[in-house]
DNA sequence: AACCAACATGTCAACTATGACATGTTGAGG
DNA sequence: CCTCAACATGTCATAGTTGACATGTTGGTT
């Protein structure tokens, strides 16, 4: 499983409580990538200092623990981004499966469901362009490196519309009108 | 769970074993949208069948039985397909994981993964094309409708391989050349 | 006639993840 | 000084997933 490198991950960046990490899947991370609520990153952390590969650097007001990755932890990060093109890597969307199953769909509840994801991807580009106005041209420093992820979701969502538009489009090509009687067919 | 609705849409397209629907998760079904493997299918046929949900059909030569929706189990199929935006669809993707964590890697490294990324984007890309090739033109016909997934993915790969050329260039920028390589910029 | 790959299904233990429930602390504002 | 939202962590039963193991059949090739 992938949840112990997400958090060596994040930690690498900057050591944090299981708190922070928390609030850090509740956000894109947790929306794109990998899931995961407190229940579970709470007991992984503890895992994690077992094995030696995060400690706990300082304890703070509310029984907060800042965790930190060792050298050895990094390492063992090191080794599973830069593993090989990793056969079976786990894959599990809703969305995606959805998408996938259109096609089990009559014609116009399918063109239903792809107006939604179509408007949705265009909301979700939207919110996006409006954080890159925000943080500016990427400037990658040491610490504002989510710039990267923010672009890859900008592109995701590009092309989910796109696709999501095409196939609209194919969609009424093919099932003719309902409009105002025109069968058309044999 | 959305194990149970990717097998509902996959028996709506056309009635299948649980032999036959094993095979189709080991194709693009279970490397984009929803891993599963039969130890996890065939129990869930079995849930399904109690249900009311599908129902068998046809008993073949190895002991195989052919599966195929009822019409209760279309109509749970479009209630979950076309259901409202849905807040917490399951999202778990190690692949992307990977890319959101790529700030954890010093920029030789990351260049590094990035490249790969490119190149397994630029195969499964030509992959894609071959197969778009051969099917010819998008004529959705009442059983060819996987083209709109194989679209999908073929916009997806376009993004990914965008992104990782963006991204290095990015890296490259920044991140100034070490050895005796000319640095050539500015 | 023997062999084997692919067909076809199954069990089960171990592991992972989720949701419901539980508890206590701190700081800011009224 | 009281209250409450946010901070911060935890348990536990249930449910879902995986990998290892197991078994038998059929059709085609040697």
């Amino acid at each position: 499983m992938s949840l112990p490198h997400a958090l060596l991950g994040l930690l690498a960046v900057r050591p944090r409580s299981g708190y922070e990490l928390t609030k850090e899947f509740e956000g894109y991370l947790g929306r794109y990538a990998w899931q995961a609520g407190h229940t579970s990153i709470y007991p992984e952390l503890g895992k994690l200092a077992v094995r030696g590969l995060v400690e706990v650097t300082h304890e703070g007001p509310r029984g907060s623990r800042t965790y930190a990755v060792t050298p050895a932890g990094r390492e063992e990060l090191r080794a599973w981004l830069t593993a090989p093109p990793s056969r079976s890597g786990k894959v599990r969307n809703e969305e995606v499966l959805r998408m996938f199953l259109l096609s089990a769909l009559d014609p116009p509840d399918a063109l239903s469901v792809l107006r939604r994801i179509a408007d949705e991807a265009a909301a979700g580009l939207a919110d996006l362009r409006a954080v890159r106005e925000v943080t500016g041209p990427p400037v990658p420093g040491p610490e504002g490196f989510g710039i990267l992820a923010a672009e890859f979701g900008l592109r995701q969502y590009e092309a989910v519309h796109g696709w999501a538009l095409w196939a609209i489009e194919q969609l009424e090509q093919h099932a003719e009108p309902a409009g105002s009687e025109a069968p058309a067919e044999s």
